[in-house]
Parts: structure tokens; sequence; C-alpha cells
RNA sequence: GCCCAGGUGGCGGAAUAGGUAGACGCACCGCACUCAAAAUGCGGCGGGGUAACCCCCCAUGCCGGUUCGAUUCCGGCUCUGGGCACCA
């Protein structure tokens, strides 16, 4: 062993170990109880951010905790490879988005395996290839053929400009980031899954994750938008027909002075066809992006349409405007307006100077006569004709079975979610299995024709999708009836590639089947890691397809993440980590000069996974010194001369032992259940201080120092696998920390004797007492009342009572003066 | 605009079930070693009061509440971050 530490020549003689060994290439055979950690795969953007580095280091130490405690463990990775980035690095640098994409993945893999990883490099996939996506269109073509993939239109960002379509990420402030003038919404069609049909059981199983985080859950179920309340149906005056809305607020039916529908909606386009102002006025809610942040924000704008509607209680005519912040997509595209009860109505409202009629009136609040602001609580009903005095409760249920009398309305469902929009007017991804026969229409690909596969040789322009230009590619025939017919040419939405890689990782190279029997030892995922800002979208749709596998037969489990981990960002001065901020850190650069596991050490040190993690070069520099003094430590130990002192069993080496003994059960419960690494460092740390105080030299304090070493080295090294890996050969050599078993507790070690409690009086901290741990209740605090820093508090006061809490504290609480 | 988080010393953070606020590390200061420096080791380190390393007071973004006791629970506010369906 030499006596430097050496972290380059450490690692690559423990990473060309455990490749020789194939160590962590793994199958099913195993009579070990199967451990599936799964951590969120990249992006091939080039190179790895720290963001990377975290997120698979926090992915590789629970493997490595769950593999030594006996499980057979699978860590797969792979790569997310198509996307717009490889479409946008193709128009600046000419080079074909699959070369780019295939180099980037190469230079990364490189980077993964530098940071000594415990992954199955051979169940690697990329989204990219045939035999991966032939699958994903084999499964789009199932769908179709159920019913649950269907065609309609949906608005999308156009620039008339580039004449292409944006990304919202393409749209700044309403403009299209190349062109920089205004984008407008087009209507397109596009192909869409049925997660609404779904919606139900998506938001009925979260309440069965208890393995994930409860924000999380929250923003699913926020997302999922399930709410309960009545289609109310307007009729039209001036011809048959209704208008119907959808509210969770029937009790507020009294009060609607006019109702509001999208620019989109039939009634406004019919309106208009006479009335150039209002369609000038619709043609300028066309301006802008479709992205929900962008239009809400927008200033509330609106017009009359002139038409009337009756109020399907009273018959009363409400005239139907035509407004900015009612969306197509939600409900039914129109609302009733009741402004004295809701914010967005009253200020539109009192910009168009329309009446205000308030109908409930909460709590002992007066009624409102010109009021300054919305309502928006429950309360009690007011000026609402046989309604009055009913609270808002009964009132809905009221409402909705008088409007169910006279057919103008019924109870329902609604959710915020919706049919999921997979079309993409791009190159790089996916294509849709769909051929276009003007005698049959929309023809799905037969399977025998799997895959649809995508050329790779294109010159990008940045101006409409490249495969539209590639009659190889877009001419064909139809499959139903021979005749002349052409392919699609949008792609699939990435989403959809990663929203079912977790289950092809069990059976990667499987070509008769999207997934095989394998998938059913290794589902469901048991441990997912990453980032956050995947809460709602990637999640909800990897979920969502887990259920369509599940549905077509492929696997048996409900959900596809028992256990997630959102991981916080990396940041630098308090900003996300940045290109155009310029404040990065290389990992390469990193690992170069500290090693692969000082990097890994600083980053769970740093800060618990899920929270954010500032980036500190001086906090890398200290994981450094850390492990120095780790590696001296183990070789002072071994270069110790022999001795023939056999030595007690000091009070000192017991409170050692007895330390390091607790020190394993926190470190066990900090990897395995609170994930929090940075404590179980922390403790491991202070381990290592009580280690280095200790003076005795004789072989008793020898044996328990070996103790203390060996178990050290297990409890860092899912942490630090390199370092830990050659301290455990020097330390036993003879074994492999790859055959080792994770730390064994001696109960006998953690007994005590004593304890330190804390005197509070009146909850303010006086003093402290060591007790017996055996010692009574009354034992104790007559000690406590007696105790010298203790007693002045309570001289010529009362106490009016004591309360004990076992192993902490005694309060004494004093009568007031 | 809507949904979800977070705010604790000079800094990253700890306090796991309402019970000693500041573990561990960084930075800084002092000392030892050294011709010197680096490295290493030892000690100190929230603010204020005080002759005092006795002790007391203040302090977990802000305001209020519940409690014997609140960083932790509740209400209101504020700032920062994530997401908002075509970035991944």
């Amino acid at each position: 062993m030499q006596a430097q530490y050496m972290p380059s020549e450490v690692e690559s003689k423990a990473q060309q170990d455990w490749e020789s060994r194939r160590a962590f290439i793994v199958d099913e055979s195993s009579d070990r109880p199967k451990y599936y950690c799964l951590s969120m795969f990249p992006y091939p953007s080039g190179k790895l951010h720290m963001g990377h580095v975290r997120n698979y280091t926090i992915g590789d130490v629970l493997a490595r905790f769950h593999r030594l405690n006996g499980r057979n463990v699978l860590q797969p990775m792979g790569w997310d490879a198509f996307g717009l980035p490889a479409e946008n690095a193709a128009i600046k640098h000419g080079t074909p988005p699959a070369d780019w994409t295939y180099n980037n993945i190469d230079f990364m893999r490189g980077q993964l395996k530098s940071l000594g990883l415990a992954i199955d490099w051979e169940r690697e996939i990329a989204t990219c290839k045939p035999d991966y996506y032939r699958w994903e269109q084999w499964l789009f073509i199932q769908l179709f053929e159920k019913g649950l993939v269907y065609k309609k239109t949906a608005q999308v960002n156009w620039d008339p400009v580039d004449q292409t379509v944006l990304a919202n990420e393409q749209v700044i402030d309403g403009c299209g980031w190349r062109s920089g003038v205004p984008v407008e919404k087009r209507e397109i069609p596009m192909y869409f899954m049925r997660i609404t049909d779904y919606a139900e059981e998506l938001l009925e199983e979260l309440d069965h994750l208890p393995g994930w985080p409860e924000q999380v859950k929250t923003m699913q179920r926020n997302w999922i938008g399930r709410s309960v309340g009545v289609e109310v149906h307007f009729p039209l005056l001036s011809e048959d027909g209704v208008l119907k809305v959808f509210t969770t607020r029937a009790d507020t039916l009294m009060g609607v002075t006019y109702v509001a529908v999208a620019a989109e909606h039939p009634l406004a386009e019919k309106a208009a066809r006479n009335n150039p102002v209002l369609a000038r006025f619709i043609q300028s809610c066309r301006q802008g992006g479709v992205s929900e942040a962008f239009v809400s924000n927008l200033e509330k704008k609106g017009m009359s349409t002139g038409d009337y509607v009756r109020h399907p209680l009273t018959g009363e005519a409400l005239p139907v405007w035509v407004a900015n912040y009612v969306l197509m997509g939600y409900g039914e595209g129109a609302v009733m307006a009741v402004p004295a009860h809701d914010e967005r109505d009253f200020e539109f409202a009192k910009e168009y100077g329309l009446p205000i009629k308030p109908v409930i009136c909460s709590g002992s609040e007066r009624i409102m006569s010109s009021c300054d602001k919305a309502t928006t609580d429950y309360g009690v009903l007011i000026d609402s004709g046989v309604f009055t005095g009913l609270s808002s409760k009964e009132a809905i249920i009221r409402i909705a079975s008088a409007l169910e009398e006279v057919g103008l309305g019924l109870s329902r469902v609604q959710y915020r979610l919706r049919d999921w929009g997979i079309s993409r007017q791009r190159y790089w991804g996916c294509p849709i299995p769909i051929i276009h026969c003007s005698l049959c229409g929309d023809v799905p690909v037969p399977e025998r024709d799997l895959p649809v596969i995508l050329p790779e040789a294109v010159t990008v322009t940045g101006a409409g999708n490249p495969l539209a230009y590639m009659s190889a590619f877009v001419e064909t025939t139809c499959p139903r009836c021979g005749s002349e017919a052409h392919r699609e040419t949008d792609t699939m939405d990435t989403f959809v590639e990663s929203s079912w890689y977790y289950a092809r990782y069990a059976s990667p190279d499987s070509s008769q089947a999207m997934v095989d029997d394998r998938a059913r030892y290794w589902l469901p995922v048991d441990q997912y890691v990453g980032g956050i800002e995947h809460a709602i979208l990637h999640l909800l749709y990897a979920r969502f397809f887990n259920k369509l596998m599940r549905d077509a037969g492929l696997i048996t489990n409900n959900e596809p993440f028992v256990n997630l981990l959102t991981q916080g960002m990396v940041l630098k001065d308090g900003s996300k980590m940045s290109k155009s901020k310029g404040n990065t850190v290389d990992p390469d650069q990193l690992i170069k000069q500290y090693g692969a596991d000082t990097a890994r050490l600083f980053m769970m040190f740093a800060s618990p996974p899920d929270q954010s993690l500032e980036w500190s070069d001086a906090g890398v520099e200290g994981a450094f010194r850390f492990l120095r003094r780790l590696w001296k430590t183990v070789y002072d130990f071994m270069a110790l001369p022999e001795t023939q002192e056999v030595g007690q069993m000091s009070v000192e080496l017991i409170a050692l032992r007895r330390q390091l003994h607790e020190t394993i059960v926190k470190v066990t419960d900090d990897y395995g259940r609170r994930q929090t690494f940075n404590t179980a460092i922390a403790s491991i740390m202070e381990l290592m201080n009580s280690f280095l105080k200790i003076q005795e030299v004789h072989l008793t304090a020898r044996k328990i120092q070996r103790e203390l070493l060996e178990n050290m080295v297990i409890l860092l090294s899912p942490i630090v696998p390199h370092i830990c890996y050659v301290l455990y050969g020097a330390l036993r050599p003879n074994e492999s920390l790859l055959d080792a078993q994770w730390c064994l507790v001696d109960e006998e070690a953690l007994k005590k004797e004593e304890e330190e409690i804390v005197i509070q009086v009146n909850g303010r901290l006086r003093g402290r007492i060591t007790i017996p741990v055996n010692a009574t209740r009354e034992w104790v605090e007559s000690r406590a009342e007696s105790d010298s820093q203790v007693e002045r508090f309570l001289a010529g006061k009362k106490i009016r009572k004591v309360v004990f809490v076992p192993h902490r504290l005694v309060n004494i609480v004093l009568e007031n003066e």
C-alpha cells in the first residue's frame, strides 16, 4: 500500500477490476431479491454537466448500498437521443443530427464511465435507433387500432417568417427566437393519445404510491385537476341550440351577468362572419404564443358578439362576449361569468362596465352594493329567488337538479388534464407509422413493415421538416388498397421515448417484442432518481405508458416506479449552472484534478439530494482532504509496529466502539430510509475524528481500531467506491469489497448506563444532568429540582407542573406571578 | 396569472415523531511543526451584555396564533427557485 493517496491510480485500478470481474453485469437467475435502480437517462447534449454527475451519483449510492445488502441490483444507462437540440446543432454546424447525437453519446459514455458507476453497460439503449423505436411504432399502432390514438386539430406557435412551428421555449415574449416577429396561433391536425381515459386511474393510484414525495403527488393531482361540477346549458336567443359551460360554482348561477367564450369558439367565429370589428378582434387574439404561461399573463381583453343567450332558470337575456382569458382547451371553451364571485370575471366586468350582481354572502360580511373586489368564499345565497337562504353546498345540489329538471344542465366531472398531442413537425424524432391514402384514409403501417426508419442522411435548414421533401421516404403505396399514398412526416413527441425506456432496459435486445418476460422480473423500478423539473409531464406520461403496456398484456405492474427521489438543481453563486451565465464547472476537469470519488463525496455531502446544491470549490477541497486523511489513517494503521501488549478495554475504547455501532445504525437509516447522504457522511466524519483521538497502542485497541476502519470503509463505499475498494483490499488482502456484506450492528455495544438530559424552567434551558438510563421519573424530577443551576430559578416560585420527556428533558413550569 | 417547493451563523448545511438551535464541513483567527512557505496537527469561531471561557438576553425571511415548550404545527405576508402540456 502506498503512503500517498493517488486518486487516478486508485480509480483506474478499481474500474479495471470491476470490468474484468463483470461485477455489474446482471441476470435474472440470481436467488437474491431484485432491486432495479434507475436514474433518468440523459439527453446527449454534448457533455456531462454537474446535474448529471449529481443524479447518477445519487442513483449509484443507492444501487451500491442495496447490493451490499444482498440485492440483485440492476442499474442500466442509455440515451434519450431524439430531440430539438440535435436539429439546432445541425442548423448551426451543418452536421446531420444523427452524427452529432452519436458523437455526443460516445463522448458522454466515456465521461460516465470515469465516474465509476455500477452500471450494466450491456443493456445500453439509444432511443434514436430503429431497434428501439420500432416498438414505439408498434405500440402506437396497437393504440391506434384500439382507438386510444385519434386525430384532431390543435393550436401551435407559428412563425410567419420562418414558416415553421415553434416550440414554446422558442417563443420569447410572444416573438419567434430566430425571426423576432410576433408568432401566431395556428390550428393544425395532430395525433392525440387518450390519456384522459386514464385520468381517474392516474389520479387514484397516486394514493397508493407511498414511496413518492408528497410534493410530486400534489402537483400531479392538481395537474389532472378533477373537479365535480355542473354543465350548464344556456339556450341561444336567436336560434336553436345551447351554449355549454362547466362550473364548479353552480351556487352562483343567479349572479351570472354575461357569458364569455374563447376566441376560437364556434359561436365567436359565427358572430364574426357579419361583424368585421369582431373578426379583427378575434384575429388579434391569434397573436402571440400558445403556452398557458404566456396566455394567462395577457391583459384581459374582450368584445361583445352582439348575441344573447337565455339564463336557464330565469330566462333573462345575457350578452355573449369573446374574452381572451377563456381557454378553448379547458371544459367547453366558454364560461358563465359571475363578476361578484370570480376574480377574473370581476376584473373583466369592471373593464367593460358589465353588471356585477352579488348572490353569496360569506361570514358576517355586509352585502356589497358597489363592490371593490370579488368574494370567492362559499356562504349563504342572497337575492337568488327560490334558492335564497341556502348554503352554497346545498345550493349547488339544488340548482343542479333544477337545471336537470328543465333539461338545461347536468352534474358531471371535468378534468383539467387534456389528451396528449404527440405529433411534432420535426425531423429528429420517431416517425409516426401512418400512411395517408386518398381512398382508405389514415392507414397504420402493417407490423411486418416496421420499423419505419428515419433516414439519417439529411440536411436540416430550420425551415420546415426535411422529411417532407424526401420523396423516397414520403412516397409509398397504401398497405390496404395498393394505390399511391404518402407517409406521415410528423414525428412523435420525444416524451414518448422516455415514457417506456425503463421497461425496455429489462430486455434491451429483444427482437420479438417490445418487452419480454424479463420485464416481469425487473419491473416495477424500485428506485427512480431524477430532477424535480420532471415532476409532472415525464412522470405522468411514464405512468400512463406503464398502464398502456399493462393493458396491452406486456407487463403486469400498475405503476412503473415504486420509490421516487427528485433531486434538486446544482447552483453556483445562487443561480442554476448554465453556459449562458458562464458559471459552469467541468466534470472532466474536476475528476482530473481530484478524482471521481472527491467529486462524488462533495456532491453527496453538500446538501441532501432533494435540495438544491450550492457549488463550492473550497468544499471540493475539503472533501479531497477527508479522503486523503482516510487513506493516511488506514496506511498508518497497517504500518503500526508489532506489539505484544494485550491492554485493557478502557472507557474510551468502549465509548468508541459504541459510537461505531451507533454510526452503523444511523448511516444504514440515512441510506436506506431517509436518503440523506450528507448526514451519513457527517456521522462517519465524526467517527473518524473520534478514531484519531485514541492514543492507545495495545492489541485490544488495535482490534477495535481494525473493526472501526473495516466498517468505515464499507459505510463510505457507496459514496466513494474506488478508494474504499482499494482500502478494503489493503485491510483484508484476500478479500474483495465486491463480495462484502453491509455492516452488522452489535446490540451489546449500543448499551449505555448513563445519559445526559436537560432541565428547563418554563421551557428555557437552565441546566443539564447525567442520570442512570433506568432512573424513574420521580427520581429524575427531584434531582432536577434540587440542581444547583436550576434552584435559583425556582426560588420563591410555585411549581405548576413538571413535564418529563424520557431520555430528553425535564421542564419545570412555574405558576404565573 | 395558476400549481408546487424553499428561506437557519461569513458560506454549504444539522436538528429524523413539537423537546439542548447551529452537528459535520468550508472560510477565517490563533498556536505548534518549519530557515520560510505549503501540507499537517491542536485550539477558537451566531449577535449583544459583562472584569469574566460563570451567567443573562436576543436570534431560524416578516407579522400574528396554538403550546409547558415552535426551525418544526396553523393563518397572513414577502422574497427566491421549479413546473405550466412543442426544452429535456
